[in-house]
DNA sequence: GTCTATATACCGATAGAC
DNA sequence: GTCTATCGGTATATAGAC
């Protein structure tokens, strides 16, 4: 039998060029907008033009969606980094943690924050495939909460929504600035005082 | 001097027109979306061809714009009139009531959320007369507030966010459920309970 | 004020040479 | 795998006849 070597040189550049070209659009999204992110505006970054992009996506939603799996596999991480330096104590430690981690996540990157959370560009909806990574960090969270005893949906629903409005405020009124990154550890400490009773 | 009526006949049919072409829009943002509200769509729906929405519109933005009027000043009634029927007799009672009613009027219709409250459409910025509506609702929501002795900018940042959260959350992730909608009272009682210190 | 016709500028996607 | 050339469609907006 022949060897089929999971990775060789080919799959290597193959892989590698997929990451240049999600990384131009990141760049494009960045810089112009999510809505701009345009298969030519992607393809002149990475010094190709517009059609070659089919080599290595199927289309252009294809590439919307390997950013949203980007997005959410990076928010993941960012989650897990900021846990393993500061292993938070007590569920109100684990709370702050969560939500400063989350909002100076979402807040970075606009264009990011649209694609993550909002259905801003019309039609498009992500593969199960790229929905994994969303689901992890929520299905994270929950085990994280549920070891400090908080399990009831409705309270994680609470908390999620909380940090989210907190977030898409700052963003929308305030970009650039902390009008509601200021208000975030209160919010957080009334949220956990609620759950005590 | 020549009379010169504030309103005849000829300013009236225009107003109309201009109110049809409106109402179109809406709809068909709410039918398709509110990135597909084309000038072919808007005016095939008010019987018209496109080009002809320019003798009443300067521009598709323009549309936008008294669409983005429209719903603030919908949503300032919306507020009156829920106020004019069950008349808040406490803080409590004010902010549960504001908040239901914000909340219920978005969540029947993401087109117009979109608009109002997200920033989805490239290029569109509400025009200064537009925007005033939207300043007006929460210029009277702070002097609701107010006589119920709640004037912190801080305190009604932190309202407007998790009433804001809710709905996000809401029309992201169940919409024409009531998942997060079940959640309000509790979290309004939570915020008012944290104004008592 | 509405129409037809058109200008101008894009877009995503495909065919086929190399 | 990348290219050129192009298809077929979208859009906003303008010019000028009626």
């Amino acid at each position: 039998m022949l060897g089929t070597p999971s990775r060789n040189r080919q799959t290597e550049r193959r892989e590698a060029t997929r990451r240049e070209i999600v990384d131009a659009a990141w760049e494009v999204a960045r810089d112009e907008g999510l809505a701009q992110v345009t298969l030519r505006a992607v393809a002149e970054r990475v010094g190709m033009r517009a059609p070659s992009l089919y080599s290595h996506f199927a289309s252009k939603h294809a590439i919307y969606d390997a950013m949203f799996a980007d997005a959410w596999t990076e928010c993941g991480r960012a989650g897990r980094e900021a846990e393993a330096k500061h292993p938070p104590q007590s569920l109100r430690d684990a709370m702050h943690l969560y939500a400063a981690t989350f909002f100076d996540f979402c807040v970075v990157d606009l264009a990011r924050f649209q694609l993550m959370n909002q259905r801003t560009i019309p039609g498009f909806e992500p593969s199960p495939e790229s929905y994994a990574p969303a689901v992890a960090v929520l299905d994270e969270l929950r085990d994280r909460l549920a070891t400090f005893g908080v399990t009831r949906l409705e309270d994680i629903d609470l908390y999620t929504a909380i940090v989210g409005g907190l977030i898409d405020a700052q963003l929308a009124n305030d970009p650039g600035g902390d009008r509601w990154r200021r208000l975030l550890d209160h919010a957080i400490d009334m949220y956990v005082d609620s759950l005590n009773h």
